[in-house]
DNA sequence: ATCAAGCATGTTATCGGTATCATTACAAGT
DNA sequence: ACTTGTAATGATACCGATAACATGCTTGAT
């Protein structure tokens, strides 16, 4: 560790500058306060010191932190990632930070970290998510700060709300299968009876469901199977579970891009065809779903939109001075886009 | 926004607990030294109240943050996903909170980062380089903190590494290559003269280059184009380049597996076979490397463990009590592995 | 009975800034 | 000349915790 030397402090800037710490402070929050001459000592002297202001300081007694607090399920899925620096990029200009939490998809551990992020007294919080625990939503409620959902579309929104309705992901989803002219159509999903689980992967299920059994199909394809975060693995086996339920499945929405090619490769380890012997598609619009031969249909949400979109919202939100009315809780609906790439195709059966 | 109730204070739950301020701060810090009756009148008045203690005084107060900042190049890149997060897991237990900061592979945002984060006052610094301007430098020395630079093995340390050769890396891929008879061998990097620049993918190059120059080969394969971070497209469109200078080129080396899987898709449309046309070979074991049609041979590092490793250092060096010695500054090399899959092979002219 | 040691708790003094109000000086309006 | 306004700066009082030291009370060894 290098060595230490004592950190010099806004009174030492305002001693050796021969003016008043507030003075110095000014210089520092609105230049413009103070006369030029003044100014430019106030900056030589800092430059001396290499004088480093102290947030810790200044947040204790202004009150604002400029701290936005986002939690995620996880950092190492791509989308969550693009999310996460779509809302750093807007928020940057307003010199807010970042203090980034992750879930792993555990309600209990999206509490824990939202009680701990709290003593850290965020401006804001960010939270991926519609389902917390009653905990969560009573510290989130009283904790006075704008509070947004992303990523799904809350019926009940705490505050304000940025994302797309994965229910209608998952109909869109199901109708474009069922438009093709498939009938044995299945899903792959992760489990809900664990610690770790994917709600708004259930979302999509679920609307996927509504569509089939609106068509008069069964719901017995459906797989839920494995933990969240799902993998290249997770979409190997759970096909395997399904040829296994169902050797005539025609076609198959997993729920995520990461489970769809993972499919996808075990189908050409079988030596079954895509699209023609089934049909296969995914969610998410991840790169790699693009770029896989042949390259997987999927459903596309703009995740580094999503980010930017809630920073512009919370940057309104915040910048209103105190004593204007709050604005009324928001929720934007980013929508999705079906993307048909090579891996659906009309049923055979109807060609 | 939700309706802001006037949050409680430490000063209010000893009141109500009828104690003084210090035993509540002893409760939630130091739980033994309170005896039970005390403690359990505190935790009642705390539950009361929904007290969540204010880390910004405690923070001030105590001269600790249990900030630590993490500098990487993007976040929306899964190998500087997994380093943070395995920091992140590793620090968790005792209570660090990271403050991420990305730079877009450019130097003078990481000073601007370095600048904004001392502010914050962290108890540590990682960073992704070792490569830092003058002021950066200097401020990271200042600042009195340990700091620990990842993802390379630095010349001259500022402090703590963790990491690996990238020069070695490169020269790997280099014999690799070598070794199966190819001499018409190339690579693709990124431009070195834009604002962003991957200095670690540079490296690589170099390591590269050194190797073919021993083995009297010619560096005029070596095409850098684009800027950092590379993608899918930077794979295609430099493999398009180097084909049009060298058609005869019979190996390359990609400096990241997401230029290689874009060059590989290049070859796919041009009909050109890999291996046999052509060996391809990439770096960092992302996985869509090895779910590839033929999976790419790559050199794998662990994110992860790189994340983890230097958590478990930090851990280390910020335990010791102020009194202790400080922990000399150490360098962890965690290696690499060359991971042969199916896109490299023996030269046909040498079969 | 005496006293040192130790446990449980309280008191006081910061930590390094910013909010708020006060003050000064000078220019302009009447 | 007298008020009034405004620009520039200063003085004071916190913000909400913790460090460091002080105090009172047991307890047990001698």
């Amino acid at each position: 560790m290098p060595p230490s030397s004592p950190k010099a402090t806004m009174h030492d800037v305002s001693r050796l500058a021969g003016v008043s710490k507030m003075t110095v402070s000014r210089v520092l929050a609105d230049p413009d306060l103070v006369s030029e001459s003044t100014r430019n000592k106030v900056m030589k002297a800092i430059e001396q010191l290499s004088y480093v202001p102290d947030r810790v300081a200044g947040s204790l007694s202004s009150r604002r932190t400029n701290f936005i607090t986002a939690i995620l399920p996880t950092l190492t899925n791509s989308n969550f990632a693009d999310t996460a620096q779509g809302l750093a990029e807007a928020m940057r200009p307003a010199d807010y930070q970042l203090l980034i939490g992750y879930t792993m998809y555990r309600l209990e551990e999206e509490e824990r970290i939202i009680r701990a992020m709290l003593a850290r007294r965020p401006d804001a919080i960010v939270v991926a998510g519609t389902t917390h625990t009653k905990a969560a939503n009573e510290m989130m409620l009283r904790a006075g700060i704008p509070i947004v959902e992303i990523w799904d579309t809350p019926e009940h929104p705490i505050d304000h709300a940025v994302g797309f309705s994965n229910y209608e992901v998952g109909r869109a989803a199901a109708l474009h299968l069922l438009g093709l002219g498939h009938r044995r159509i299945g899903a792959l999903g992760s489990r809900m009876d664990s610690d770790a689980k994917d709600l708004r992967g259930e979302s999509r299920l679920a609307g996927f469901t509504s569509v089939l059994r609106e068509a008069g199909l069964s719901d017995e394809l459906v797989i839920r199977a494995g933990e969240a975060p799902v993998s290249y693995d997770h979409g190997a086996v759970t096909l395997g579970i399904l040829l296994e339920r169902a050797p005539d499945v025609e076609a198959v929405f997993a729920v995520s891009d990461i489970s769809a090619v993972g499919a996808l490769m075990e189908c050409h380890r079988r030596g079954i065809k895509v699209p023609d012997d089934l049909s296969l598609m995914g969610f998410g619009d991840f790169d790699i779903a693009r770029q896989c031969v042949p390259a997987i249909t999927t459903i596309r949400i703009d995740a580094e939109r999503i980010g930017r979109k809630t920073g512009e919202l919370l940057l309104q939100v915040l910048d209103r001075s105190p004593d204007t009315e709050h604005l009324p809780a928001s929720a934007v609906n980013v929508g999705f886009d079906l993307v048909i790439r090579q891996t659906t195709a009309t049923s055979k059966k109807r060609r």
